[in-house]
DNA sequence: GTTGATTGTCCATCACGCAT
DNA sequence: ATGCGTGATGGACAATCAAC
């Protein structure tokens, strides 16, 4: 199969119409437009108009949506690209999938652009940093293998820390969550990564207290009540973690000091 | 005019194939 | 053996532009 053959990345899509994807893009532009320039936003706008035929995933290689930009009237630079990329990836609408030919060289990217959601974790999606690093990763996801293109070369992608792809849905969540935790949770984020990353929090904070698993997950629901709460009020700036990990340990002091109370009281 | 943000150019690097 | 091509990465630095 081709290098370039799009559909042989059409598994990696995460959308099922091209109005679908383009609402998604629309959404994503609207919270985050601001945070790319004029001709990092014409970069941006260049590689989803790549990605239309199959929706949200092209494999454009950096210099053809160059000389398209040129062709558009509208040239930017390489870095300017770059620049965009790197932005794209860290705020989460653009996971990159690096590939390289059998020889183990590197060839053109796959883009797959991700679906829009509220808890994008600005800080957990790194960008790889080099081919070499790569090729000493272990996690490779080999797709299309034995498929030779048309120089005769194999292609395989390796997987870059990709949290946001890798159908993580509410679903694959770990049977370690509680259901009652995860069923809360899955409402507002349905990610299963998220889900086991603030159950996570609580078996952190709670670790060291004598709670059963029942009295655990009644903590953890009622926080997530609160972290909902405060979500809604736009008074979360960084990470939810870092707030959801505050909230439980207010709670935690809560309780400490209603059973000190109650001993006071018993006495 | 100064300042800060944005943009583009240039360079080094990777890991291989291929031509000389 | 050497140099070039491919398609990518990132950083340094200079030029340009807009706001004050």
């Amino acid at each position: 199969m081709l290098i370039g053959n799009i559909e042989q990345f059409k598994h990696l899509s995460q959308f099922t119409t091209l109005k679908d994807f383009n609402n998604h893009i629309e959404m994503w532009l609207a919270e985050y437009k601001s945070h790319f320039t004029k001709s990092e936003l014409i970069a941006l706008k260049r590689l989803i108009r790549f990605s239309a035929k199959v929706y949200g995933v092209s494999t454009a290689s950096i210099n053809t949506i160059l000389k398209a930009t040129e062709k558009d009237g509208v040239g930017i630079s390489e870095s300017t690209f770059h620049r965009m990329k790197r932005k794209a990836i860290k705020i989460g609408i653009l996971t990159v999938h690096y590939t390289t030919r059998k020889n183990g060289s590197q060839s053109s990217n796959v883009w797959v652009f991700n679906r829009f959601t509220n808890d994008t974790p600005i800080d957990s999606v790194q960008e790889q940093k080099s081919q070499s690093n790569q090729a000493k990763n272990d996690d490779v996801n080999e797709i299309a293998n034995d498929t030779p293109n048309k120089t005769g070369n194999h292609i395989k992608t390796i997987n870059l820390n990709n949290k946001r792809y890798d159908g993580s849905e509410a679903e694959f969540t770990s049977s370690r969550v509680p259901k009652q935790f995860v069923n809360l949770v899955k409402c507002f984020y349905n990610k299963a990564d998220t889900i086991e990353e603030l159950w996570k929090v609580v078996k952190c904070a709670t670790s060291k207290l004598n709670y059963t698993v029942a009295e655990v997950t009644s903590i953890a629901t009622d926080c997530f009540r609160r972290l909902i709460r405060l979500v809604k009020k736009g008074r979360i700036k960084k990470s939810i973690y870092a707030c959801f990990w505050g909230i439980v340990n207010k709670k935690l002091d809560e309780l400490y000091f209603e059973e000190l109370y109650e001993l006071d009281f018993a006495m």
